[in-house]
DNA sequence: TCTCTGACGGTTG
DNA sequence: ACAACCGCCAGAG
């Protein structure tokens, strides 16, 4: 099992408008402790497409934007045109946009999986 | 192997 | 609401 191949793909799963936590993204790749993983994933940038790594934020709300885009305002103005609403500093309301997964949406990605056998 | 490090999370005071 | 602490796991040197 590819656990970065997994982050990928959750990634792209998360709906426009909305954001994940890292936590949720590890939850969903099978290994609910590597929140860490993901950031790293998504820091490589690991499948050369490009990931919409502006929906990952930590689990307080925080884009950490570490420069995975050369311009650090770049994740403000992805959002805005998503919908979602930055604060000065780099903040976005969880209760508002945060990406409820649904049990229908792991199993959907479980099922995807298994399928790819990543 | 061992150690250090890191886009993190959860709990506690 | 906030900060300190501890836990966690995979890469890199």
């Amino acid at each position: 099992m590819d656990f970065y191949q997994r982050v990928a793909v959750v990634c792209k799963t998360v709906p426009a408008g909305k954001v994940a936590t890292y936590g949720q993204i590890a939850l969903l790749c099978g290994k609910p402790k590597n929140s860490r993983q993901v950031g790293y994933a998504l820091k490589h940038n690991f499948s050369g497409d490009n990931l919409p790594a502006h929906r990952i934020v930590n689990h307080q709300g925080y884009l950490s934007g570490a420069g995975c885009f050369q311009d650090p305002d770049k994740q403000d103005v992805l959002l805005m045109e998503e919908g979602v609403e930055v604060s000065s500093d780099l903040r976005v309301d969880l209760k508002k946009y945060g990406w409820k997964n649904t049990l229908e949406d792991a199993l959907c990605l479980r099922a995807y999986f298994e399928k790819t056998g990543i």
